[in-house]
DNA sequence: ATAATAGTTTAAATCTATTCTAAACTACTT
DNA sequence: AAGTAGTTTAGAATAGATTTAAACTATTAT
């Protein structure tokens, strides 16, 4: 039984579909902390993470890693498309692993955050965006409550 | 020439449509401080603030006020359903004097916030809450750049 | 009115997510 | 194999926001 940590897994053949040439691709110098998160994260699933929660995934793993690399990958993921980020509320950021169009329901008094396939949101008429600038995305976010609470907005 | 700052207009008479009527409407004791940013934010113009760019308005004023007051009454303000909290990124909260139904646009680039009427946008179709959920409130943000510019979505 | 009490404000300390820093390290190029 | 540009690291720093406990004030009961 061989230690087979989430670091472990670097410098694979960067042939294609692994994930070292899937980093090139977006333009990321395939490193041994970016190739154990994008093994964690890029393998399909969609799931929701925070910096937090991967970096307790990371350790749990067996592994170490700066918090601030998690923070600059998940960051530099981002901007390469490869992730998206999804604002909720000002306590931390989430991250999506879907990046296709689509909307979330947020509980908000479990802070729970789920996914709303894209056909199921139907926007039938939008606005134009002000002079001189044009739409980047449309972000829906479905606030809910179970039933029979007092809605509060921001409980903590 | 009277020295006339904003925390001066307290304890006017409790009388139909004062600040201090209506923050006892909604369940508020009121207090200068409550009056005070009561007289900034419910005077029926729309604006967006944030805890920050309030502050500076007290002060500006002539007045002081402890940082955590502002934080607490515009936490109270929005539960109260007086404000509704707007969530862009995650560097700070927003508060929106209009607590109308309406959507906004984000330029992230210039970290601007535009209304946008509800009829602007048209939910054609809602997704059933989760069993056991409801749907508490529906916010769109519609995230813009300026034309031709590489669209960078948190730079800072 | 006055006193009691419950809720509020205050300044300062604290917290938490996130970014920054400068030195050590590593992938890639030559 | 050596150079260099980009990356990771631990730790310090930052910023928004909340908590604290004591002082204060609106309200209620006397």
């Amino acid at each position: 039984m061989t230690d087979n940590h989430v670091l472990d897994d670097y410098k694979s053949t960067p042939a294609e579909g692994t994930f070292a040439h899937r980093l090139r691709d977006a333009g990321l110098r395939p490193t041994r902390q970016r190739i154990a998160i994008a093994a964690l994260l890029l393998d399909g699933r969609h799931r929701h993470v925070s910096a937090e929660s991967l970096s307790a995934e990371i350790r749990a793993s067996g592994s170490h890693m700066a918090e601030g690399t998690v923070y600059n990958t998940l960051n530099q993921f981002t901007e390469a498309g490869l992730l998206r980020r999804i604002t909720i509320h000002n306590d931390y950021s989430l991250f999506d692993t879907n990046v296709e169009h689509h909307h979330h329901f947020f509980d908000d008094e479990a802070d729970q955050l789920f996914d709303i396939a894209a056909d199921h949101v139907v926007l039938d008429a939008l606005p134009e965006a002000p002079e001189g600038h044009e739409i980047e995305s449309v972000d829906v976010v479905i606030h809910i409550k179970s039933r029979h609470s007092k809605s509060v907005r921001y409980p903590r």
